[in-house]
DNA sequence: GATCGCTGCTAAACCGCTTTACTAAAGCGG
DNA sequence: CCGCTTTAGTAAAGCGGTTTAGCAGCGATC
């Protein structure tokens, strides 16, 4: 009982291949009565076209592939990434696509893009350098860049990294901070230089704290996790030059940062302020609510989207002018008291 | 300029496509020196075989279908599914597999399950008398269900919804509350009846409640949102019969509870108790956190892929013994005191 | 020297669908 | 009744791979 076939189903109706064919892509070739027959017999004979043997025969598949750079399990511990799917999915609802994740295979992304039967890639935080992008250069798919550097060849859809970073960093010291910690993300992949996003927030945040003279920061790496970011706390300086105000380059690890200071009995803000990246939904309900820059991230995979949409029709875009972002104000900052600096 | 294809790399090579294909699939059958030569000219020409090709001709296209029945939009709203996807994406890593998100196309789940090359579906709360599985049966594609009903078919896999609810209403019972909402999961589908998931939860509510002897209970169906959690606070009755323990069948409805709760001045867990369902990450970083019903939502997602990946290779598998659930009490709940009844 | 079994490679069928080019019949104005 | 356009349907050639069956050459075996 194997699968019932396009042959199956015109031979039971008594007609050509072609004839069942139309019936479903092209249904005014054929005769009203013929229509309703192959129709009938399909329905009756449970026949459904095979999707590979359309995609070959047609040259596209119906769905488009997310590159993801890292484990599925890191990635989706960040909401960030269910943000970008709420965006992107829009997209694909809207157009009859499917949303394919492509994750590293075997430790290597490029066997994972071969194997992957889409019309159109959207790439995650790839560093410009990455051997991915060659693959997909070589393969003619079309695709979009998201939180990665522009390339000739690929449109790609960024924020105003620096400008949120220098806005976070500039409210710190307008709160009198001095002190800082700087919690920047991690590479994409392990065997390649950080991402363009981390750069230019790291640049963000520099900018704002050298115009103003601030002390040089403390800077760890962290993941973007709550775990990670609670580990970064734990190996900030804790007398000497304690960090009065800690920048995080992500939500999680601006959380992370929370709970392990408050394990830890600093308040938050009194003791400690921090200032997260993205504004992810979970920030609005933390415990004290997360002060973070905000970026659209949903508008951020709906534009993805969009515009690999037109590239799949063959219409060449540029990319677009990097989305703004803004800093949005809650209790995890507060102005420094000289208290503080008895401890 | 095309795609590079087996053809080309093999007259390029001076030999048979059959020896390139065997260069790649199957190198022993091929003399060292052809060999080397093939894979050069290959790379060279930057050859990658067509994935869709591939597929039909092997009957396998190495991506598993996650059968979504919601708009994306709204079920990425829910961290549930992230959780999911760590455990289903470990699985599929493993495995060489990618993973194909599958959400109504045009409001039509089948459709959508036609259009997805995929060699097995996992597929989420449907209930079982919805029409996408019988598609399923016909296609004949391995398939595992998850918070649905076991059917003779498929495996399914399942929690402890109504032990977990039981503990719930329990604890709160204990603590002394009698007046009781319980927000209700809103049915998969839109035409179709609510999930065995909420069904199953809402009697393990019930029992809990009426062995006490507790009044009956306001239920509203609440979306898995917060935003649907506030809205369901604000139908609820505020002076007579006030209820002063929630039992939401989410998180995020939870969460929506409290936040709205708050808003309007009242205090939780003080004038509140609300408990959740599922013990996403975020419920521990919530003001207050939140006592929620855990279930082990990454191994679930793990499960359902070591199952489904067994029904792949041919093996028959039974659905195991429901997950168990457990109560994390946290600071959401409290107990009743006699002032509440004062307002 | 005929037979056998390897090794290394190829021709051709096949996977299941779409689509182009073509034919036979029917409709039709003059 | 004749040429001309529609209409309704078909045969066959792809799409780009994999795989089965088989062939040529060659050293070893008896």
């Amino acid at each position: 009982m194997s699968r019932v076939t396009i042959a199956d189903v015109a031979s039971a109706a008594g007609v050509s291949k072609t004839a069942v064919s139309f019936a479903f892509n092209n249904p005014k070739r054929l005769g009203h009565a013929t229509l309703e027959r192959v129709l009938g017999v399909a329905e009756d004979l449970g026949y459904m076209p095979h999707p590979a043997a359309r995609a070959l025969s047609m040259r596209r598949s119906g769905t488009i592939g997310l590159l993801i750079p890292q484990r599925l399990s890191t990635v989706f511990a960040n909401p960030f990434v269910s943000e970008l799917i709420q965006g992107l999915g829009e997209q694909c609802e809207e157009h009859d696509l499917t949303l394919l994740l492509v994750p590293p295979l075997d430790g290597s992304l490029e066997s994972a893009i071969r194997q992957a039967s889409v019309d159109g890639f959207i790439s995650l935080g790839l560093s410009p350098d990455d051997r991915a992008l060659e693959v997909l250069d070589r393969l003619g798919i079309p695709t979009v860049l998201v939180d990665s550097d522009g390339s000739p060849a690929h449109p790609a859809i960024n924020i105003d990294d620096e400008g949120g970073a220098e806005a976070a960093a500039r409210h710190l010291l307008q709160l009198g901070h001095r002190q800082f910690a700087i919690l920047v993300l991690p590479p994409a992949r392990a065997q390649v230089n950080s991402t363009p996003t981390a750069t230019r927030r790291l640049n963000g945040y520099r900018k704002a704290l050298d115009s103003a003279g601030a002390p040089k920061p403390v800077t760890v790496v962290a993941g973007i996790s709550v775990a990670a970011g609670a580990r970064a706390f734990d190996s900030l300086p804790k007398v000497k030059d304690r960090p009065t105000g800690v920048l995080a380059m992500s939500d999680m690890a601006a959380i992370g940062v929370m709970s392990a200071a408050q394990a830890s009995g600093l308040r938050i803000p009194e003791d400690l302020s921090v200032v997260g990246f993205d504004d992810v939904p979970a920030s609005a309900w933390t415990n004290p609510p997360l002060t973070t820059v905000r970026q659209p991230i949903v508008e951020k995979g709906r534009l993805a989207a969009r515009f690999l949409i037109q590239r799949m029709k063959g219409i060449k875009v540029e990319s677009p002018a990097p989305l703004s972002t803004s800093l949005v104000v809650r209790n995890s900052t507060s102005r420094l008291i000289d208290s503080d600096f008895a401890d």
